[in-house]
DNA sequence: CCATCTTTGTGCACGCGTTCACAAAGACAT
DNA sequence: ATGTCTTTGTGAACGCGTGCACAAAGATGG
């Protein structure tokens, strides 16, 4: 959950609840696993249990997509991945650019599981005069001056900034001012942006700060039960964690 | 279920929102770039500004932790980035292990944001023998063999998977069996764990997919008089083939 | 010491998301 | 056709998170 939006005016009347398209790419992902074994038909059960989620969610999800199941059968796999693919937008092409091709933007860029979803990376762009023309992940890097004809050249209409804090606002703006009206920020800033543009933030120091809540709460609450002994997994069920996919307890195999 | 049932609401209530925790990053993030700047208190609505929430949703979060404020002047600044480290956890050494050193992996070696926060990478692990030795982020890398040692020499509780996916599950059982009890996954995988460990997930091709969705939301609803909505590039030929991502079927007999 | 002004802390209401539980729908066997 | 069995789709209840609005608390000035 990482979502930066500005201000919401509640323009969902007919749409897709936030948090069922939040879930939409994970059943993607299952669906997709159970494609590529050829299973013709999985139940809302079987499914919910390969995404992670609880079943009665993953059946009102779809409720909200349509009626594509068979009662007494569940649900053809096939015909699920095409629906969910056409929900998300997946089936065109998206161009993408990388902008800031440090460490990271590097690895985004050598990312596969874009390629494989639609996404297409149209460029890599960086501020540093010395990458230009070198080639990552088999493109070469343009130098940022040229970003605006980049992204009206190529019909991007989404943005990964990958730069460094300081110049993620700035790099943001010209993005939006060119045209960009999606954009994905590893930068650990508060970005603004107009209206009808929406951000999602994706911030690896906050995932593990949040890590170390639990963790720290988990090694306070040990120290205080005096228990000792086995480190009581099943002893005491508390672990209000969760993320926003919500993981699923599950018995450890060996 | 796993709810926590252990509240008492007495002198000290533990029982912080998970909302809460996962802004607490934020407000500090925000705090400490006041810090820097010398600014001696701060009031909800400027922190709230700074941070992008809502100033009441702040001065309530504030509010689980404690009264930290004074009335009419607003929060001092260094005392609030002291408490949020503190309920963090951020004042104790969370050494960090990384496992799976690609790209990603070495990105994530090489982010400066994690140092700046307790966060300290003990090792980083990956499974190709060729990589053993070679120094990534002036960390030497080490091979996967050894994980349990490391782990237990390092006192590791945390441990960040950037594994192919097939890999994440194998090296998820490693790490827990070995004593970690926090996981930061990368991986495009749903992983299974026992009772008392938390996983969180990033996966930067869902980020993108959520952001598709809007955007073709915004396209469609552009368009919506002219053309009939949805774009009809429908038949697609090479659509639902799987991409080189390494997705692994990540359904396990239940 | 009192009045006024600023800002916090929070009671309350509302809406979203989750979960339960079950009727409806279809497959399948006889 | 009819009955049984499986699984979907969803109405309804519940709990959590959010935001409003305001009283309490303390600073500040006269």
């Amino acid at each position: 959950m990482a979502t930066g939006r500005t201000h919401r005016p509640a323009t969902r009347s007919r749409g897709i609840p936030e948090a069922t398209v939040a879930r939409l790419p994970l059943y993607l992902r299952a669906l997709t696993a159970l494609s590529e074994r050829s299973v013709p038909t999985v139940s809302s059960e079987e499914l919910a249990a390969a995404a992670g989620v609880n079943s009665a969610k993953l059946r009102k999800d779809f409720s909200y997509l349509g009626s594509y199941g068979t009662r007494g059968v569940g649900y053809d796999v096939e015909y699920l991945v095409y629906q969910i693919s056409r929900e998300l937008g997946l089936t065109q092409d998206w161009p993408v650019v990388i902008v800031g091709i440090g460490n990271l933007g590097a690895a985004l860029a050598n990312y596969g599981g874009f390629a494989s979803r639609g996404f297409r990376v149209a460029a890599l762009i960086d501020a540093d005069p010395a990458m230009a023309g070198k080639p990552v992940a088999g493109i070469p890097v343009q130098h940022s001056d040229d970003l605006e004809k980049i992204i009206q050249d190529n019909g991007v209409s989404i943005g990964v900034i990958a730069t460094p804090a300081g110049a993620a606002q700035a790099v943001c703006d010209r993005l939006v001012a060119a045209g960009v009206t999606s954009i994905l920020n590893f930068a650990p800033t508060v970005l603004s942006v107009p209206d009808g543009v929406d951000v999602r933030k994706v911030d690896l120091s906050i995932e593990l700060q949040i890590l170390a809540f639990h963790e720290q709460r988990k090694a306070g609450e040990e120290a205080a039960s005096s228990d000792g002994g086995v480190p009581a997994a099943a002893a005491r069920s508390d672990s209000a964690d969760q993320g926003p996919d919500g993981d699923m307890p599950a018995v450890m195999p060996a």
